[in-house]
DNA sequence: ACATCAAATAAGTCTGTGCTTATGTATTGA
DNA sequence: TCAATACATAAGCACAGACTTATTTGATGT
């Protein structure tokens, strides 16, 4: 479960497409868009982040539309606090990134 | 480079050898035991750990002590900050615990 | 210098996975 | 009902990567 996450996260065309619709919610076919992949790459991409809990479908009639999931990213967040203990030391960093996100 | 990070943390033998440096410092062969994995397979994992800033090693005579380095826990931080529109609470409390590290 | 020990690297094998083309499944509208 | 559209699944291929054994590198102590 945390595995198909990371492994999910492994592959940058993955990231890519995440990324995309954490801009918003996309069809399967305009999720494929710029990629240069084949349709079923796309969809095979997708049923790899749905298992991982990144991104959700949703049956729109002929068209599938995929959004960003928060189950997954919550997943991460809390395995990355288990290790907040070996923050500290890049507080400044961190802060500073959430101050230039909140623009 | 963000890319050696994720594919880092996809492997789960990899995992459980962050998770131990994470209780502390270890030597390479100390990192070994319980993973039912040789040795070559072991240096390996931490090269793998070590490109994605995930660990750091120190030379100690003969033995190498490895331990988390917090580069890599900042990375996915900042990697996972970008998605904060979906996650709101949990970024609250992650500024929270910044400003409270503040003091 | 040499033996010993810790760890890294080399080389080869075998599995996993990301891609492709081909085909199947839903849904829509004529 | 039938053709067209949007997407998913199947099957096969080629490369990446996780493991092994064998060897090399580096440090210590006699």
């Amino acid at each position: 479960m945390e595995n198909e996450l990371f492994k999910a996260l492994a592959d940058p065309t993955r990231r890519a497409i995440f990324e995309k619709l954490a801009n918003g919610p996309l069809n399967a076919g305009a999720v494929r868009e710029g990629l240069g992949i084949s349709q079923p790459a796309a969809s095979q991409h997708l049923a790899a982040l749905r298992k991982a809990k990144l991104v959700r479908e949703e049956r729109r009639g002929r068209f599938v539309q995929y959004e960003v999931d928060p189950d997954g990213l919550a997943l991460i967040a809390g395995w990355l606090a288990k290790y907040r203990a070996y923050w500290p030391a890049r507080v400044d960093a961190l802060k500073a990134l959430l101050k230039e996100m909140d623009q």
